[in-house]
DNA sequence: TTTCTACTTTGTAATGATTACAATATAATT
DNA sequence: AATTATATTGTAATCATTACAAAGTAGAAA
């Protein structure tokens, strides 16, 4: 789901997480820019607030909130990690074009086959590619 | 679909693509091992037969072969490639305790959500990870 | 408020998968 | 056998990510 930047501050109180100032400036940024960014995408917008900010710490603090299960990785991407802040279940959409990656609301326990009886799933994966709709039209 | 080395071999023929013992060695490897292995299992196994056999080459040609469409990348691992000789529609599930990655027989467009309507839809990609069921009982 | 300390951030170096590139080799045709 | 476009090979470069140790800080306690 979509948690707001004061759930998720609760959250790490409530796990006793220091709120550090870059932990904190990580996590807004995830709440207010819902575009799956990448490490060095995050790392240049935040260095402008945080001059002092190293590209380790937003690798470690992304690191440490998916552990935590405060945000999430997207690996949709065959060279570079994306991150999302809403942990709630659903898939993603690339457009080869112009890069975007829509978010898509789905049921995804529809598409676990049979074969998987007996398995404990952790993780369900979800990824399209292709063009998308803005990038057919033109 | 699960290819024979001559449909492949048959396949490179008609797209008048050079049969080198490198690429037919690549393409034996992955019909007779179904384990969605990394460039580095494929390497060291080929090795052995083919001593000049360069890395380079392997990328190359796995690179080249998913380019026709003839093999298909599994990116399933966070920091390693996999690839599998099965071009046809499946998903997979990785068991996180011992490894390996099964195959998932499953009608994909079943899950396919209407947000996408209008997008045209070139890859679809379904992972599950967890712990399989062999680990579980042990 | 000040002190304390475990945890965090930072900068730099290391790692490891993948790619770039140029020299050498070869598949397939003539 | 000669030719040539294409492929292979070895090495170096790239680039995302991680390892590590020194410096800094959040939060608790005095
Ligand atoms: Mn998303
Ligand atoms: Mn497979
Ligand atoms: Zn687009
Ligand atoms: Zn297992």
């Amino acid at each position: 789901m979509k948690k707001s930047l004061d759930e998720l501050i609760k959250e790490l109180k409530e796990k006793n997480i220091r709120l550090t100032h870059q932990r904190l400036k990580v996590l807004e940024y995830l709440v207010n820019n819902r575009t799956h960014p990448t490490v060095d995408q995050i790392y240049k917008a935040l260095k402008k607030e945080v001059p002092s900010l190293s590209k380790t710490t937003i690798y470690n603090t992304l690191n440490y909130l998916s552990e935590l299960k405060l945000i999430k990785v997207v690996a949709i991407e065959d060279n570079e990690a994306r991150f999302d802040g809403d942990t709630g279940d659903h898939g993603h959409f690339k457009c080869n074009s112009c890069g975007k990656i829509y978010d898509l609301d789905m049921d995804m326990d529809k598409c676990i086959p049979e074969n998987l009886n007996g398995f404990r799933i952790d993780e369900k994966i979800v990824h399209f590619k292709g063009i998308c709709k803005r990038c057919l039209s033109r």
